[in-house]
DNA sequence: TTGCACCATGTAACCGGTTACATGGAGTCG
DNA sequence: CGACTCCATGTAACCGGTTACATGGTGCAA
């Protein structure tokens, strides 16, 4: 394999203690001797092993990224963002994706030990004490959307609540209070808080109203049935709020086929804001994943550097953002509520 | 910070050696001694310092994947692929997003010496010189949609030509002769070689049309300005053909708003069927990203382990998708080409 | 009893860098 | 001229694992 600093230094005839100094900068040499020996590298193609160097000073400048399943946009969004914060301060991520497997999570994390100086953690199906107990104690590390509430890492949260009461005041605002929320896989973090919000947000909103929740899985082809369950069914709905976009999609495929008028007789609302959303004028609320990528990596950039300083939790509020799958129906007010009772 | 293999060792009263035969399962111990051992490293919360053994064993288990700034939806569903194939075989991702600036690529690339075992690299905006010069000599390395024909590293190359001459065949076939290719950025392996078939497909299946190619960047933008630029002008046109999804579906948005009838009066067409392509009905070419992905990195498994065998190129051909942006005009037939002439 | 094979275990070199400390030569000052 | 400082450079220990080889004990055959 590839040359050594010993062959380097044995080339230009100096000590390894040279060369290290001269291709670090981290010390005055003779510019004669320092001219020989990157000569002398350069033609022997020399690259410094970055793993020995690692070793040596105890830093990898690589932070380990761990991330269960994601479905596509929302992956992607994330990663560029931790990306782009990651090689603006010259560090490299290592991509280790944790599947539903607790056991493999651990092992996921186990293999970062020495190979990174910290970590961003996202585990949305995690327990507090499954997720606390894999989690090295001497590296720092950033948790996402973890339910990790006592511990003392830094985290960044979603105020889901927050974004599912706006959500339900817009719908009820546009007249809509029989409102059909799909909700996440049970267990995942943010499908719980999600259906857990909406209940309270109706209750607060629309009070009297039935709170009709039908269980999903993120999924497409769940918001396709369950919108097939909710036009065979007799209760009135006029709209329905997804626990993320896809469902949302799938249920507005659905809704298209069975020529059903939305927004006219049912709106649609989803959760997230993937770029799709964007395109089929879906009303949703928008959450940053780029944003909290990058937010991720900055605050673990940070406890790396100094010392393990603020253990806070940062919240990211999200958006909404009304398309055209809300919209009030034509020549109609608020009162466009009373049509299906 | 962390314990090492020698406080374990100490504890149990065993050598280092020991220890690491235990713990790695490579050579028979005393049962009672194993049991001590393993006691030991569970009390103490041992996990083995993973850039240690590297260096010693000339492993990393850890692949590095080089790639430009990407799309979302291209970006994700590659390394999706990876991800899975990778994990599959027990490897870890190292990624390093590889910007236009060319210095930077080969600074990232150097980087990755002594913590990967191989390398995946895209560089379709890369000459071939400067792709081969950053290129390390003694990793091995299989390139993704590089100009490096003549090297002998293993590589996957996308059969542009074929996805483009299938795409004008499709378009011809309905009718339309009078087609618009919007090109991608130049400099761009897959832009470049898109346009260069277009050019020569058409002059093979619609001779004696005008061959009518708009610059783009394969940014939905550019895909606007395109539409624009065509419905300015006044010759005749009845498809578009982008040289991605992306302006493909800049331009939909573009026509729509103008009023134009889609694909009544002009067909469009994209490349790479990206997800968002399905919910907007786009006719496009099918690029399977993830399984380019996964097989990138089996190649790289086999390359890592065997000796370097093969370095063959591996073709993979796109596959038509006909959605509705090109389906043809209600109640006509093929002779439908003669509308606009 | 001696010799040999075999097994469990320990010792120490090694992977490829970094760096504290040692060394020796040149320049400066009293 | 000796003492001191400063600078350029070399020596060797160290980071935390792995592993070739050495060692010593046990059991069995001759």
């Amino acid at each position: 394999m590839g040359h050594t600093i010993r062959d380097v230094a044995r080339e230009a005839a100096v000590s390894v203690a040279s060369v290290s100094r001269v291709l670090n900068g981290t010390a005055r040499v003779n510019p004669d001797t320092r001219a020989r020996i990157m000569a002398v590298a350069e033609r022997l193609g020399y690259v410094p092993h970055a793993g020995a160097r690692s070793l040596s000073i105890a830093r990898t400048h690589a932070i380990g990224v761990v991330l269960p399943d994601l479905h596509g946009e929302f992956f992607s969004e994330l990663v560029r963002g931790m990306d782009r914060e990651a090689s603006r301060r010259g560090l490299q991520l290592l991509l280790s994706n944790m599947h539903a497997d607790v056991e493999q999570a651990s092992h996921a994390l186990r293999a970062m030990r020495g190979r990174v100086d910290g970590l961003v953690i996202m585990a949305p199906h995690l327990d507090s004490v499954t997720l606390l107990k894999a989690l090295p104690r001497t590296t720092p590390a950033v948790l996402i959307n973890c339910r990790a509430e006592d511990d003392g890492h830094p985290a960044l949260r979603l105020d889901n609540a927050a974004g599912v009461e706006a959500m339900v005041r817009h719908l009820v605002d546009s007249g809509r209070c029989d409102i059909v929320h799909i909700a996440g896989p049970e267990g995942n973090l943010d499908a719980d808080e999600r259906a857990a919000a909406f209940s309270a947000a109706m209750a607060r909103l629309a009070p009297g109203r039935e709170i009709q929740i039908i269980p999903g899985d993120f999924s497409e082809e769940a918001g396709e049935a369950a919108a097939h369950q909710i036009l065979a069914r007799a209760r009135p709905v006029d709209a329905i709020f997804a626990a993320n976009d896809m469902m949302a999609i799938g249920c507005l495929m659905a809704l298209r086929e069975a020529g059903i008028d939305v927004p006219g007789r049912i709106a649609v609302a989803g959760f997230d804001d993937v770029p799709v959303a964007r395109y089929l004028a879906l009303t949703t609320m928008r959450v940053r994943m780029a944003e909290i990528g990058a937010q991720a990596i900055a605050r673990l950039a940070a406890s790396m550097d100094q010392r393990p300083t603020e253990a806070s939790v940062a919240l990211h509020t999200p958006e909404l953002i009304v398309r055209a799958t809300t919209a009030l129906p034509r020549n109609q007010t608020n009162s466009a509520g009373e049509r299906n009772t």
